[in-house]
RNA sequence: GGCGGCGUAGCCAAGGGGCCUAAGGCAGGGGAUUGCAAAUCCCCCAUCCCCGGUUCAAAUCCGGGCGCCGCCUCCA
């Protein structure tokens, strides 16, 4: 029986033991892109985290539907279009591609759903007219508002009062709606923009409707979890419950789950800043478990610091781990064998491995803690070493046991899960083995100038070699 | 100005009243192993931002500083 996963929950701003609406099921929502450009590599930081609390909230042995909006409609694409000379459409189709590749790329399992905005226009109306009816929102020549005032809960997850913002106010007054912080469900389109008819003309949608009626349109009018980035909280989180609730009278998500953002040098990424770089760049230098070890090395609602240091270091991290699961791969263990430990050791060691895996679920259970997990992680990788270096006996199988449950620990967060064997295949895979081979033979004559001129030649030409009790192993390295 | 958060070793980062004589990773130093490397193992490397307070006991709670960051405007 595993312990109860704990969630820091936005809305309450307390740690709360996570039980769905519905036993063993979890109705899960992060926002997703607007794809007016290739995202950048803080935006990147909520798809994999979230992708990862999915994983465990599976790995936990729920039943996960997980829907990820592509906004595809919206006036950063609009604008955006403009300046690259192509149609509204065009532009998002082709932002949409590039999100889905990078998306492959960082080891992002896509969504079970995926809706796009413009899939969803006539939803949005019809939500748009209910919330007229209700009193929520009004018309005024050809766009509608939502009335703040009328939503008694308005500011409840960004912890604010309709006066505190207006004092801080900076947004420029439309005089045209009832109060400055009514904000847009419907806006009216020119000639030249996306469009498409409604009860108020042509027109298309506004910044924060999508997302409320994508949520509950693809998992009912109560989730269990709305995950985002905390830049989010307010306005677009805090507006989607108001239209939300306001039109089902009901709670939208039990859980609100809030990332922290990515800083290059101290400050915030993001495009605006202009600070950022785009996901598909880094991927360009570093492999996508890289990426993954250094979002997970932090707490997901901390702030991050995005370095090529920090970068590397987790790069040399996820390389320890590998050197293990190479070291088992190369004992040429039988399947199937050994479950039960024979030794003392093997006992002992057996028995520290079910240790770390309960450690492992109690550190993730702490509100997703995937530092801490890591840690344990680590601690498996240790042992197992330690294990192998005490000498073979009937036990050494347990050593696979071990991979294993480095694998099945690291499925949540999308590492560990590579099968690294170097095949650049063809003549360079034979012309390796000779060399080698060659090497391996001025070894045996201890002709040490010789084999270690090859081994620095081989190094310059960024081939790494080391010889160890059963060969000489080589790697590229890039 | 309002709201929220953060400050732990050279760097990254868990811990959030006693099991902390503070996990884990990276880097560094010493040792074992090795022909030498690499990998691995062992050892070393932190008075937990400052000042007060609560408590038998505080990195952990409270108060006050100082510093940094986010939101209040499109932003993950």
């Amino acid at each position: 029986m595993s312990g109860l996963l704990k969630l820091q929950n936005s809305l309450t701003g307390e740690l709360e033991e996570f039980q769905p609406l519905e036993e063993g099921k979890v109705r899960f929502y992060s926002c997703g892109p607007t794809v007016y450009d290739y995202f950048h590599i803080g935006n990147a930081r909520p798809f994999i985290v979230f992708d990862g609390l999915r994983r465990y909230l599976e790995f936990k042995g729920f039943d996960v539907e997980f829907t990820q909006n592509v906004t595809d409609l919206d006036d950063k694409i609009i604008n955006r279009a403009k300046e690259e000379g192509l149609k509204p459409e065009e532009l998002a189709e082709k932002y949409a591609q590039a999100y889905f590749e990078d998306l492959d790329s960082l080891g992002v399992r896509p969504a079970d759903n995926q809706p796009r905005v413009t899939d969803y226009v006539e939803d949005i109306i019809e939500y748009v007219e209910a919330l007229i009816e209700k009193g929520y929102a009004y018309e005024i020549v050809g766009e509608v508002f939502y009335r703040v005032r009328e939503f008694e809960d308005y500011g409840k997850l960004s912890g604010r009062s309709i006066d505190d913002l207006k004092s801080g106010a900076r947004v420029e007054v439309d005089v045209r709606k009832e109060d400055p912080l009514d904000f847009a469900l419907w806006k009216s389109s020119t000639e030249d923009e996306p469009g498409w008819d409604s009860p108020w003309g042509r027109g298309r949608p506004g910044w924060h409707i999508e997302c409320s009626v994508m949520a509950q349109k693809t998992l009912g009018e109560t989730i269990d979890i709305h995950a985002g980035g905390e830049d989010l909280i307010f306005p677009h989180h805090e507006n989607e419950i108001a239209q939300a609730e306001a039109r089902s009278g009901k709670q939208f998500a039990r859980y609100w789950l809030h990332n922290g953002l990515l800083k290059i040098e101290g400050e915030k990424m993001s495009k605006s800043l202009g600070n950022f770089e785009y996901a598909r760049d880094v991927l360009r230098r570093h492999d996508r478990e890289t990426v993954r070890y250094f979002y997970f090395s932090t707490h997901y609602r901390k702030p991050l610091n995005f370095s090529e240091k920090n970068l590397e270091d987790a790069a040399s991290a996820v390389d320890r781990v590998y050197e293990l699961l190479d070291r088992v791969d190369k004992l040429d263990l039988v399947e199937g064998e050994g479950e039960k430990p024979e030794t003392p050791r093997g006992e002992e060691f057996s028995a520290k491995l079910r240790k770390l895996k309960e450690a492992y679920e109690d550190e993730m259970d702490k509100d997703f803690n995937t530092p801490g997990g890591l840690g344990i992680i680590f601690e498996v990788v240790k042992e197992t070493n330690k294990f192998l270096d005490e000498g073979r006996d009937e036990d050494l199988v347990l050593a696979r046991t071990a991979g294993e449950l480095i694998g099945t620990l690291g499925e949540p967060l999308g590492l560990f899960q590579e099968d690294r064997e170097e095949s650049i295949g063809g003549v360079e895979e034979e012309l390796m083995g000779l060399v080698l081979e060659l090497r391996n033979d001025l070894r045996e004559r201890e002709e040490w100038d010789l084999a270690d001129k090859i081994r620095e030649g081989l190094r310059k030409l960024g081939i790494e070699i080391k010889d160890t009790e059963t060969g000489t192993d080589w790697r590229v390295n890039n």
